[in-house]
DNA sequence: AGCCTTTGACCAGCG
DNA sequence: TCGCTGGTCAAAGGC
């Protein structure tokens, strides 16, 4: 296992010149491989390489360990590069062939090292693949088909990959020039530009473009396990890092989804303006900054990094947590069943009641937080609350968010819908109690609007121009309820909203049922959705609305439901009870579609996942398909399959607690063959003119 | 000085 | 009733 693996890395550069290869074609060039037809070795492969991260993720310990001992297997990626020119040419060809254009080569002559730890100010746009990615999972990644990962640059058409570097932070710079970027409209409509996806890992996620100290992105530097692929182009070089939610289940009845989001970028503003999003991120005041719980994992882990190793909460000082709020540690505990230690805070706000607990890994990182109670009072000051850049418009974000209800909790399971706006007709099952929005460290414009940038993190927003309602790019449940009863408050393209959640409360309105759903959701993390359940689950789980949720998708909020019977255990979801949006449990979650979860029984995991949930296929009508393309046949899938599918992605997640891997109830339909059901799924996809 | 974290002890619920 | 476990308290110490 070892992965190796995995720790792969390629920033790219946008160097005006030629068109871009498609991502498949980019892709196939790069692996040597063919896209449709894979060759069963690298497959396996990939397999190998999800397994050997697995594990990586699992233990920071390890993975430190990992990173020096996979060093030649970081290697062997790194120079995967050489593997690509002696066999690009049979693929590039088929693929031209078969989509209708002349698929791009990479030019590995102009293949250069440079050592970016050496220049944390890089902010030159890039592809990043962190580690744990699989070229091949890259390849039959949705994203590299829908999104226009290599979208050439809009004045030069040429595209670049920057550095890949390698465990010694050397990196080589692929470059690949397309030579008819007329022929490749494929992606000629995407005006997005960059994206990010970083999966993630206990210990964080390696992304390049950044390092891990004085990088621009979000780095999280004690494992690699973890994928983090940027394009930028040259009018909004951006990267986007999302990290993975992390889906944690514990034994408390609950399950929740710890999202670890993040998103850095360095924006340059049509040259006025850099931006170095890893500042949003990172930086704090007096420990107070408020961020979204996804960049404030990323502020923890920073935090950790910087040597704190423990405050989740605080910054510095500070007892201000990413939820804005003040919290006051009074007490810590191991749980049995948990290996980690549970720490207890309590809101320092006075009559606050409000408690959470959090469990961190050794690493730092958040693995579980479980709030309790709502807080009955606002946040503290904005001005503790940014310490990076605050964004005006935020507090107007957060009112306008405030009253346009929350987002979260609709995830998509017909009971856990709120009842708002509409939606009581939806979903009796469960009523809003309670609804907090919060808003975090302000970001940058760049972050704020989206429209440029490309959701990588679900995978399907690839809208170019027009705002973005990232909630609204998957058809996730979750997301429909959202776009249809909740608007897309702080979603908005506008993105001013930038870092900020929503904290909602629903009680089951089951009788008898006393369950308490906590539901917090960053409002730009289209899946960090951390769902708690508080009481006992004394019914069954209402039927789904409609078969429309199967259909639709479930990318968007990770939401994991569990049995809170008050057993100890967190009981893994049959097919009746898979929530549609739900996902998985366990491990970073947050982008599904590669996870393997699973804890040392599966060996290690990458967790990566290109943060787009295989749900994604069936809607791949993304905008980046252009004209005539955007119509994507929406294949049908069987209520079945997609359950069995959702049942799949859950199948690599394992329940904090659950130690045991319990063998999917589908066998087919396990990571490979999503993998070959993907690969039909592309194989039906109009890929050029001829198709 | 105030606030926070740390940490051992205590308490309550549950089987 | 006892032991286990999770949650909380509170003294000590640090910033």
């Amino acid at each position: 296992m070892a992965g190796i693996d995995d720790n792969m890395a390629m920033i790219g550069e946008w160097v005006p010149q030629a068109p871009s290869p498609s991502p498949r074609t980019f892709f196939s060039a790069m692996m040597g491989g063919d896209i449709c037809s894979r060759e069963p070795s690298n497959e396996d492969r990939a397999g190998e390489l999800f397994l050997g991260s697995r594990e990586q993720m699992r233990s920071g310990n390890t993975d430190k360990k990992e990173m020096g001992a996979s060093s030649d297997q970081l290697n062997e990626l790194g120079s995967f590069s050489e593997l690509k020119s002696s066999s690009r040419g049979g693929l590039v060809e088929r693929m031209a062939a078969r989509a209708g254009f002349n698929a791009p080569r990479l030019n590995t002559e102009s293949m250069r090292s440079s050592d970016l730890s050496l220049n944390p100010d890089v902010r030159s746009p890039y592809l990043m693949i962190s580690p744990g990615l699989s070229p091949t999972t890259l390849l039959e990644s949705p994203v590299f088909v829908s999104n226009s990962l290599a979208q050439p640059s809009p004045t030069t058409g040429k595209f670049s990959f920057g550095n890949i570097p390698n465990v010694n932070g050397r990196s080589s710079t692929f470059t690949s020039e397309a030579p008819d970027r007329s022929r490749d409209n494929f992606f000629e409509d995407i005006n997005t530009s960059s994206f990010a996806f970083k999966p993630f890992g206990e210990s964080g996620s390696f992304s390049l473009g950044t390092t891990n100290k004085g990088a621009t992105f979000t780095l999280p530097q004690q494992s690699f396990p973890g994928v983090e692929v940027s394009v930028q182009s040259e009018n909004s070089l951006r990267s986007q890092s999302v990290e993975p939610t992390k889906v944690i289940s514990h034994n408390q009845n609950s399950v929740n989804l710890r999202p670890d989001f993040s998103r850095s970028s360095t924006e340059k503003d049509n040259g006025n303006n850099t931006i170095a999003a890893d500042q949003r991120i990172f930086d704090t005041v007096g420990g107070s900054t408020e961020h979204s719980p996804p960049f404030d994992e990323q502020q923890d882990e920073e935090g950790d990094q910087r040597g704190s190793g423990d405050s989740i909460v605080a910054g510095g000082g500070g007892a201000s947590s990413e939820d804005g709020y003040n919290w006051r540690k009074y007490g810590q505990k191991q749980v049995k069943g948990s290996e980690y230690p549970r720490s207890y805070y309590k809101c320092t706000h006075p009559n606050c009641q409000v408690k959470k607990k959090v469990e961190r890994s050794h690493e730092g990182h958040i693995t579980e937080i479980i709030y309790k109670g709502a807080h009955n009072h606002p946040k503290p000051p904005p001005n503790r609350r940014s310490a990076i850049g605050s964004n005006p418009l935020l507090d107007m974000q957060l009112d306008i968010a405030e009253q346009n209800g929350p987002q979260s909790g609709a995830d998509g399971d017909p009971a856990w819908a709120n009842s708002q706006k509409g939606t009581a007709a939806l979903t009796p099952d469960w009523r809003q109690d309670n609804i907090e929005v919060t808003s975090s460290a302000s970001v940058g414009p760049e972050y704020c609007n989206q429209s440029n940038s490309l959701q990588a993190q679900n995978g399907t927003h690839f809208e170019s121009g027009d705002a973005v309602d990232a909630s609204s790019t998957f058809s996730n449940d979750e997301d429909e309820d959202d776009r249809g009863t909740h608007g897309s408050v702080g979603y908005d393209g506008e993105g001013d909203e930038s870092e900020s959640k929503r904290r909602s409360y629903y009680k089951c309105t089951s009788a008898g049922c006393t369950v308490r759903k906590h539901v917090e959701r960053a409002s730009h993390d289209l899946k960090s959705v951390i769902t708690t359940y508080e009481g006992k689950h004394n019914h069954d789980v209402p039927a789904a609305r409609n078969s429309s949720h199967v259909n639709s998708g479930s990318s968007s909020a990770i939401t994991a439901q569990t049995a809170v019977g008050g057993q100890n255990h967190v009981h893994r979801p049959d097919p009746s009870q898979v929530h549609p949006s739900m996902a998985r449990f366990e491990r970073p979650a947050a982008f599904s579609s590669f996870r393997v979860p699973g804890r040392q029984q599966l060996g290690p995991s990458h967790g990566f996942s290109f943060g787009m949930n295989q749900a994604g296929l069936a809607n791949l009508a993304m905008a980046g398909l252009g004209p005539g393309q955007g119509e994507l046949p929406v294949l049908p899938v069987h209520p079945y399959l997609a359950q069995q599918r959702q049942l799949n992605e859950m199948g690599f997640m394992m329940p904090k607690g659950e130690p045991k891997v319990e063998p999917m109830s589908d066998p087919g339909l396990n990571l490979s063959n999503r993998s070959a059901v993907y690969q039909q799924l592309m194989s039906r996809l109009p890929l050029g003119p001829q198709m």
